[in-house]
DNA sequence: AACCAAATGTTCTTTTATGTTCATATCTTT
DNA sequence: AAAGATATGAACATAAAAGAACATTTGGTT
């Protein structure tokens, strides 16, 4: 039986589908067709379709069984916060819609890097009543085309795997800016060890990021709750609100609210 | 029966109808046809026509069934810097492969704004032996995720029809940098009244640019020679070298010559 | 009132997306 | 390497959508 009823269950376009696949696959590196075929409710040939269709646009090779993200379209070396932009994307974009409402008109706000801060930066795109201070190059290229706000960059060295501007540059001009609101993503967020980076390159950038306003918001998953990464930029109760996702563990969570932390689960 | 009765019932004019599908699709990412002919009690057939309009209009992707947001819907405005981008692209592609082949390994160099400067970094792609300081959105985005090279961007504000950073943060920034080349574009360039530029924000940007090396190499195609605009950034001779392009007026490119301005015509 | 143009509806044919079956190709395991 | 399991693609089937051509209605205009 063939029967397709757009009124009693939602049926996907073809073309959604094949774009949520392409998402699926830079998620998880891999898909196979007999997944697939039970996510989308369709039959596996018209996976297989959809996976050639997909491979001869080059976006994907074909494997016996499943497909991998075509070597083609990671470029020579593709930054990871490319890699990490559609990890925890429902999180993020929940966190995102929660900042927008968050932002006064007329407000001056500092965007960090990450990918968490990029979701914000495209939800915040239609506002024209802001200022928006970035160290973050794709949010600086998003803005710049497709908004009407106010924009400052701060200077600086590029750092590839964040695509972010960092070092001392950065520093002096952060020297001479105060904002509203920063809004900043965090590696790792934990009650005892403070918040916590990976590299050492932007430990006194962050922490400078930190000192231009009165009101530090943290934006992180809930995954990042709970993670130490290796240079300490600050200590937990130097962020005003931490805005996180469900699934953020309650006695952490708990703790976090017992140093004087605001934290608000999406 | 064919037979409507506004007094009755309410029935929508074609024009509020497609704007209510457009914001349908807003909302929902995509629309099908029989939702939407349940929805405003037409035929699928009107809804079909409805949506080839809108398609016509580049508001949004028909597909089979229905239709999707179009990519292009959310460029808000496009800079102007985007529209010029493919005026004279032959002529810029030159003078690019000729600064490729200028630029020394190990040197550092400046980039400045424009649409030349946007070529010239697309040259530079491959190179991973140089630095290049910029003040170019674009110039930033292209080397950022396609490139290895260390790249330090001037931070300011961003001005919208170049998409380039000016302002005290940016002359700050450049107060504290030396570099072997300066590269850039001009609006205007005339033996007598020097170099030009249309906006006065850009104008001290630019002249703290031409300082920040010995060697300050200007890229403009040849319809820039001649060319007076309002602001006047330097006097003629300020500048080590023009590259241009073939038809450039010779007598003008004689005058300034004679000023000890090296030109080159490409 | 008669007429016209624009919008919409109807009918019928063609095209598209998807499903099904089955022979063949490819993996896995021994 | 052989055998069984699994995946694939070709060929055909079917429902739904699209589009062409023509019909009808409506609102305005002379």
């Amino acid at each position: 039986m063939y029967l397709r009823d757009r009124y009693l269950e939602f049926v996907m376009f073809k073309e959604e589908r094949q774009k949520q696949i392409i998402k699926d696959l830079q998620e998880h590196g891999s898909v196979n067709v007999l997944d697939l075929k039970g996510r989308y409710q369709v039959s596996a040939m018209t996976i297989r379709r959809d996976l050639n269709t997909l491979e001869k646009q080059g976006l994907i090779e074909r494997i016996h069984g499943g497909a991998l993200l075509s070597q083609e379209i990671r470029k020579v070396n593709e930054p990871p916060i490319i890699e990490r932009l559609n990890v925890m994307a429902e999180e993020k974009k929940k966190i995102a819609v929660w900042i927008d409402e968050f932002i006064q008109p007329q407000e001056t706000i500092f965007l960090g890097s990450g990918t968490t801060t990029l979701y914000i930066a495209r939800e915040l795109i239609i506002r024209d009543d802001i200022t928006v201070v970035t160290n973050s190059v794709p949010v600086l290229h998003e803005l710049s085309t497709n908004s009407n706000m106010n924009i400052i960059t701060v200077g600086g060295a590029l750092r590839r795997s964040e695509l972010s501007l960092i070092g001392a540059f950065a520093e002096a001009v952060l020297s001479n800016i105060r904002v509203n609101k920063v809004i900043m993503g965090m590696r790792g967020i934990h009650p005892l060890y403070g918040f916590t980076c990976e590299h050492h390159e932007e430990l006194m950038t962050d922490r400078k990021v930190m000192n231009i306003s009165d009101s530090v918001i943290i934006v992180a998953d809930h995954t990042k709750i709970g993670q130490v990464a290796t240079n300490k930029i600050a200590s937990i109760d130097q962020a005003s609100m931490i805005i996180t996702t469900k699934k953020a563990q309650p006695h952490l969570v708990k703790k976090i609210q017992e140093k004087g932390v605001e934290v608000i689960k999406l």
